[in-house]
DNA sequence: CCCTGATTCGC
DNA sequence: GCGAATCAGG
């Protein structure tokens, strides 16, 4: 598979969202985990937090004892020069809370109000009393909800994970069987047995189930 | 084991 | 330029 403009581009966006190798990489299709790594490094893509990095600091000398069963073909060439890293940019505001302090409460003071028709007391937007500084919000439940706990979704299916739907699409608790594989099939062995059935007979077949959300919509 | 990204090097 | 093989940390 070439990569076209299109895929770059693709690439490009998947990478720059997050997303792991191995996500583009069965997303674009045809292409393999390496191939889309080796490609975003050639595009000179921002490196991403990998387990085997950011070790340094430490000269750890080992002179003897690591040959290693020499299965390298040509003469390894070891001694990565510690050049010097880009200066990271290390911004770091050493700003204390000098501007973020809470909004003390507005002090009591002389007000004028005029009544208004009924006896109420007119109120001036400006009269409100401050709104206290509304409390940090999240996004996303800190927790899952645990009755998600433990569900394969879809995003956590992969080659060896077991894809056998369990509810149906759109139902709040919609997921994946999620157990391991039958090597070589896409479902665990329990449900292969559900999958992969001979025919019966005409005669022994059970008439269908009768489909979901009243079937096939008709216009 | 599984996952991850980085690097190397033959093509 | 490409990406499999390899490395190495989590």
């Amino acid at each position: 598979m070439a990569w076209t403009d299109e895929r770059i581009d693709q690439l490009k966006k998947m990478w720059e969202k997050g997303m792991t190798a191995s996500q583009i990489a069965d997303e674009l299709g045809g292409v393999s985990r390496n191939a889309v790594i080796g490609k975003a490094h050639r595009l000179g893509l921002k490196s991403r937090p990998s387990p085997v990095k950011a070790k340094d600091s430490k000269a750890k000398k080992k002179p003897a004892a690591k040959p290693k069963a020499a299965p390298k073909k040509t003469a390894p060439k070891k001694a990565a020069p510690p050049a010097a890293r880009s200066p990271e940019p290390q911004e770091k505001p050493a700003e204390a809370g000098s501007t973020e302090t809470a909004t003390p409460p507005a002090p009591p003071q002389q007000q004028y109000r005029s009544i208004g028709p009924g006896g109420f007391t007119r109120q001036s937007p400006a009269d409100q009393a401050p709104l206290p500084p509304a409390p940090p919000r999240r996004l996303v439940p800190a927790k899952l909800d645990p009755e998600y706990e433990e569900k394969t979704g879809l995003l956590d299916l992969s080659e060896r994970i077991c894809k056998w739907p369990m509810g149906h699409p759109g139902e709040p608790d919609f997921h994946f069987c999620g157990g391991p594989v039958n090597p070589g099939f896409p479902y665990c062995v329990e449900h292969c047995g559900r999958a992969y059935q001979a025919q019966l007979p005409r005669k022994d077949r059970r008439p269908p189930p009768p489909l979901p959300f009243g079937g096939p919509r008709v216009r």
